[in-house]
RNA sequence: GCCGGAGUGGCGGAAUUGGUAGACGCAGUGGACUUAAAAUCCACUGGAUAAUUUAUAUCCGUGCCGGUUCAAGUCCGGCCUCCGGCACCA
């Protein structure tokens, strides 16, 4: 045994004793309470970096906390292994996405293994095996057979010279990431799911998720972006058609002056019938609209005429690119006196601007408006409506064009459905087979998985590689028998990780995707951990994967996740740390220099989970020393003890230590007091607020203590050094272990029960108060705590210090915080 | 533009309910140990002024301006800067 701390040594030995000893796999087991600590996934796209190891090592303390405190925890991991970089791969070193996946997940599982996290190995999860993504497939079909799912014509990017369809994050300033070809958009048939039937409750859900951040819920209401108002119905002036609007403000109906139409309307289809010579024009302005820099608004008059159904007044119909064929009825009113878009584009088309609303006590001259008034004020030019406020004007509009049948109350949402199609290899098949004669049918469930095939050449052009493997395209029609062929569009990524957690929750699920008993058993995930930049998406899709499950009678819970820990960034030298900056650290590097465990305190000292961490290896030093310290102290105690002495005093019981004991001396007293103290800090920081950098400050201020400490062979000195052990061992677990057991200890120390404080061991008997003179701090004084007010005014005044301010001044008024401080306003 | 979040020493950060601003650590300075270095240990370490034999004393200080209060990093009003999200959503 060796009396230096050698980090490496004992860190693999730990590490596979938890592994053979099986220490953090769990159990269903009804009689305890559950806990399940979630980290969000590995995406296996290379190797894990400082980021990661942030990420699982916040997580890590918590699940390692909460065994000790009794817990049954459920601690998981897999890998999110489906996606573009294992295609992108395929391309440009000629392997295949299959074998570089999982050579990435090899990798990247022995670097958990070495980093020692406490997860139960046997729940892995890994997305791209077919008994794992078979279940895509599988709530494919049974949320098409709810009508959750449904096929319509959507744009994608299009590279016309690979021929091939381009994700966001392909396209470079409009151009193709491989050839530089300028990118086109592209109309074809692609799967939705329809999220939006879910919008209201998702937002109403939204409400309840208290541990969530702010920020994250806030981001996602705003995605979700439900706004209230009426649906106007106005109508073409030769009566062939309706035209519904949408407006959040009816208030305004009034000062409508003109109506306008998205390029994309259905009605446009009918008005270039009539007259075709604008065609061209609309054509074009599609296109332009497609592209994401169009900025300057273009209109192109209809010829025809709108009644405005409030007084009938005629007004021209355009048709105009600053409107969106997604939102709303793809049509709106224009107010161009209160809207700001609808005034710059009345403005450049010399369309008549009409004033309905006031600044409350000002005029408003529609000659000399540089811009909308968009605020609230005073009704005018709205007939019966008139000298209301715009609140209450929007409120009686409303009524009443409710009881004229000519508007109705709606609500709409930004959420659009989810297109989970992607014309990508790496993917799960989308379990659909097109048939010429019977049409588009579901592969029977019976027939699952839909296998993706292998040695299928990745060559990035040419459109879906699935579409050139005849051997999967070509099939049976369920229905008729005949020749038909498969889907070749796989699914979003996204689908895998919305359900992964549910996976995690049974151990035997050959037949099934999860085991609804055991999933009704662990389930919500009591806590997930995560990068922010999941804040909407994968959060989003989770939630409603949930809730449509819940609707398939498969789980019960409404939310997946109970609370939420978003962490931010690694950064250094001022920026994120990435391969394009050369900023990255190798961690593997950094663990063989200062171990597992000065790599996860670091991690966890340098800032709270929360905000961005700068990288510092001068830091790393500073936690191996503290590690040093702490190990020195230990083994220190050990060699004063022969260990048969060690085994008979300690270790007897397994609930928390006792230093609990009446008829101290003086330094015990503060001993146990500082012991109670840091129990104290200790749990509150992990378990209220995540500020791990301050519990480990406080196990600093304990060691600090220790070391000056006097009586090192004392009995309450062994149970102070048993106690700070057991308070760091879930930072730094590995080195806690050997001390432990070097200490004389049979079991992992994650088998003892956490420390527990008396609030009675928390109070100093003489307490130091400080003596302010109007605010501005003068003195301090040292009395016996619990002193009354007027005793420490008395005391205070003789001061030497407080009479020089005192002298031939009146106390007008004392303030006393107990223990704390006093406040002598003078004159 | 709209919606969030954040601004504290040379640096990372602490101050949890309005009550000693700067815990803990890094870096730095001085000293001990050593032939020497590393390591370790001890002390100091926001700024300014005064004093220095000693102790210290006074003022300033949490992005800026103002307010509330006996007391403000913390609360209120108005700005500035940075970061993140959304963005022609009617």
């Amino acid at each position: 045994m060796h009396s230096n701390y050698y980090p490496n040594i004992i860190e693999k030995k730990w590490q596979k004793f938890w592994e053979e000893k099986k220490l953090f796999s769990c159990e269903k087991d009804e009689g305890k309470k559950k806990y399940y600590l979630l980290e969000m996934f590995p995406y296996t796209s290379g190797s894990l970096h400082i980021g990661h190891i942030r990420n699982y090592t916040i997580g890590d303390v918590l699940a390692r906390y909460k065994k000790m405190r009794g817990y049954n925890v459920l601690h998981p991991i897999g890998f999110d292994a489906f996606g573009l970089p294992a295609e992108n791969a395929a391309i440009e070193k000629n392997i295949q996405p299959r074998e570089w996946t999982y050579r990435n997940i090899n990798q990247i599982r022995s670097q958990l293994k070495r980093l020692g996290f406490s997860y139960d190995w046997e729940r892995e999860v890994i997305t791209c095996d077919k008994d794992y993504y078979k279940w895509n497939q599988w709530f494919f079909l049974k949320l098409y057979e709810k009508g959750l799912i449904y096929r319509k014509k959507s744009a994608a990017n299009w590279c016309p010279n690979c021929q091939t369809v381009l994700a966001n994050e392909q396209v470079m300033n409009g151009h193709c990431y491989r050839c530089g070809t300028e990118v086109s958009i592209k109309k074809f048939p692609q799967w939705f799911l329809k999220t939006t039937d879910y919008a209201e409750e998702l937002l109403r859900g939204i409400e309840n998720l208290e541990g969530w951040p702010f920020a994250v819920k806030k981001m996602q209401t705003n995605w979700i972006g439900q706004s209230e108002g009426m649906e106007i119905k106005f109508r073409l002036s030769d009566n062939s058609a309706q035209i519904p609007v949408f407006t959040t403000r009816p208030d305004t109906v009034f000062g409508a002056t003109y109506i306008v139409l998205s390029p994309q309307h259905p009605l446009v289809r009918e008005i270039i019938k009539k007259k075709p010579q604008i065609r061209g024009k609309v054509e074009l302005m599609k296109k332009d609209q497609l592209k994401k820099e169009e900025i300057e608004k273009k209109g192109i008059f209809s010829g025809f005429e709108v009644i405005n159904p409030v007084d009938q007044e005629k007004m021209p119909l355009w048709i105009a690119n600053y409107v969106l064929v997604e939102y709303g009825t793809g049509a709106i009113m224009a107010v161009p006196a209160h809207d700001q878009r609808d005034f710059e584009f009345a403005k450049k088309y010399n369309l008549p601007i009409k004033v309905v609303i006031h600044p409350s006590g000002s005029n408003l001259k529609k000659d000399n408006i540089k811009e909308a008034y968009t605020e609230e004020g005073v009704m005018i030019n709205s007939a019966q409506f008139n000298n209301l406020t715009s609140e209450e004007g929007r409120k009686e509009i409303s009524k009443w064009m409710e009881k004229e049948k000519i508007a109705s109350h709606k609500v709409n949402y930004k959420l659009r459905d989810w297109c989970i199609s992607r014309q990508r290899y790496w993917g799960t098949p989308i379990p659909i087979i097109h048939c010429k004669k019977c049409g588009v049918l579901p592969v029977p469930e019976g027939d699952l998985p839909v296998i993706l095939p292998s040695n299928v050449k990745i060559t990035g052009k040419g459109g879906s590689p699935l579409n050139k493997a005849s051997s999967f395209l070509d099939c049976r029609c369920p229905q008729c028998g005949g020749q038909a062929k498969r889907e070749t569009d796989t699914m979003d990524t996204f689908v895998d990780s919305s359900w992964y957690f549910l996976r995690y929750t049974s151990k035997n699920r050959g037949h099934l995707p999860f085991d609804t008993r055991e999933a009704n058993y662990w389930m919500p995930v009591d806590q997930y951990v995560g990068g922010v930049e999941h804040a909407i998406l994968h959060l989003l899709y989770s939630r409603f994967f949930t809730k449509a499950l819940r609707d398939l009678g498969l789980i019960q819970i409404k939310e997946p996740f109970k609370k939420l820990l978003t962490q931010g960034m690694v950064v250094k030298d001022g920026a994120k740390m990435s391969k394009s900056k050369g900023n990255v650290v190798e961690p593997g590097k950094i663990i063989e220099k200062y171990g597992v465990d000065a790599l996860r305190g670091f991690i966890l000292f340098a800032a709270p989970p929360q905000i961005d961490l700068e990288w510092k290896e001068e830091g790393l030093e500073g936690i191996e020393r503290f590690l040093k310290r702490v190990w020195k102290i230990t083994v220190q105690w050990i060699e004063f003890k022969n260990q048969k002495a060690i085994e008979d005093s300690l270790f007897k019981e397994t609930e928390s230590m006792r230093i609990y004991r009446p008829g101290l001396k003086n330094e015990e007293k503060n001993l146990q007091r500082i012991v109670h103290h840091t129990i104290k800090k200790v749990s509150e920081d992990i378990e209220k607020r995540y500020h791990f950098n301050t519990a480990l400050a406080s196990l600093m201020e304990l060691v600090n203590f220790l070391y000056r400490y006097p009586h090192k062979k004392s009995s309450i000195y062994r149970e102070a050094l048993s106690i700070l052990i057991l308070l760091l061992s879930p930072f730094t677990p590995h080195i806690c272990e050997e001390l432990w057991q070097r200490m004389g200890s049979k079991g992992s120390i994650f088998t003892y029960r956490w420390p527990t404080y008396k609030k009675e061991f928390l109070k100093k008997e003489e307490v130091t108060v400080v003596v302010q003179i109007n605010g501005k701090l003068r003195d301090k004084i040292n009395v016996l705590a619990g002193e009354k007010d007027k005793k420490i005014e008395n005391i205070a005044l003789k001061r030497d210090k407080i009479r020089k301010y005192t002298r031939g001044k009146t106390v007008k008024k004392t303030f006393y915080v107990p223990d704390k401080l006093i406040n002598i306003v003078i004159e």
